[in-house]
DNA sequence: GTCTATACTTCGATAGAC
DNA sequence: GTCTATCGAAGTATAGAC
């Protein structure tokens, strides 16, 4: 970016003050109507910058996939943090699950993804594959090389990746669905302690017995 | 019971058909009129039954939540459990969750308030209070009590509580939210599998050193 | 207890002036 | 690109006849 923007488009403002209501209160139960008032417009006016209210929606959804697509690590990356053993893989992937709800912006879209996976088809789509069986899949292969190279015992890679990250949908789940109201740094505090304990239990479990 | 009814009255026929329309599009996505239409009666002749469309559903949660207490086991009883070991005691809870959901209509509430529990303070706040920490709790003390007996390894028993009880939610979130559509009995025996490997992990987990 | 009729509100979306 | 004005559809709920 070569020049920082001071004031944001008319279509910038529709776009964030989309993302805080539908958020708050779910895309069926905002108005056309609200949105324009909230960025200081008439209704009709919004239809010059989207087709229709899905359109908003749809573009907040491809933001956030772009958005998440940019984080993550590289697969040569992850094959040498592999080598670091499981508990430095855990460390570096928990703040990876982290990083994911980084700023204001993507936790909001967070909780709207929740809410509308219910009504939605492509976003439950979305998250199944992406959020759920994608990630399952790639902590299957670690366990697997975990396994192949004797770095842990030899459990049903696939049990163990539902072991990891069950407990981090679980979290999820609580954090968005649940207590979405409370303080986040408060809940992060108490997440991050949950997830050390949850890898501290995994690896107790999984290690090579010493002697 | 004296005697079975072989009728429906139409309050009966407003309940039933509430749950079906409200677990499959939820609560605000339902009409008054296409229930009434369901029924097979005119709008207004619903207020006959119900104050209005909330009082439906407040006698929907209210029914979940009778069924819901009759289940469950007595305290006694759940004492003598614990003494045959931790094996027995997983395999009984895990047919004690898979009960609470073996009738058709307690399955569509299920979903019903997967659904409301992003829109509904009320259910929101049942769900936290009696489907997730009270469980947790209960877990937790046992887990306690199984440590004290010297039955399984002295892990922090929250700590253990949360490793079985978080999978738990999650097939719960993966079934009532993610693949509602498919068929319940081929969930539910994948649902079973995954649980057994579950459980099998954690025994193996938890268990006192045998030599 | 069900009906017809209706009041009242809010919704998404469009037409056309400026 | 924003406005005013408006449409048609759908929502909850009530009044009153039968």
């Amino acid at each position: 970016m070569i020049s920082q923007k001071t004031s944001k488009t008319t279509k910038e403002k529709i776009f964030d003050i989309s993302i805080d209501l539908f958020s708050q209160k779910g895309f069926d139960a905002v108005s056309i109507r609200e949105i324009a008032r909230g960025v200081g417009i008439r209704e009709s006016s919004i239809y010059n910058h989207y087709k229709n209210k899905e359109a908003i929606l749809d573009t907040i959804i491809d933001y956030f996939k772009s958005e998440l697509n940019q984080s993550g690590l590289p697969e040569e990356d992850a094959e040498a943090l592999i080598e670091q053993g499981p508990k430095v893989f855990f460390e570096v992937g928990a703040k990876m699950y982290i990083e994911k709800i980084n700023t204001p912006q993507m936790e909001k879209i967070w909780r709207l993804i929740s809410i509308e996976t219910y009504h939605n088809e492509k976003i439950r789509d979305f998250f199944k594959k992406e959020l759920l069986e994608e990630p399952i899949t790639i902590w299957e292969n670690t366990f697997q090389i975990m396994i192949e190279k004797k770095m842990i015992k030899s459990f049903n890679p696939r049990t163990l990746a539902y072991e990891y990250f069950s407990f981090i949908i679980y979290l999820f789940f609580e954090y968005f669905v649940l207590r979405y109201d409370d303080d986040f740094d408060s809940f992060m505090d108490l997440a991050l302690e949950k997830i050390a304990n949850h890898t501290e239990f995994l690896l107790e479990a999984i290690k090579v017995k010493e002697e």
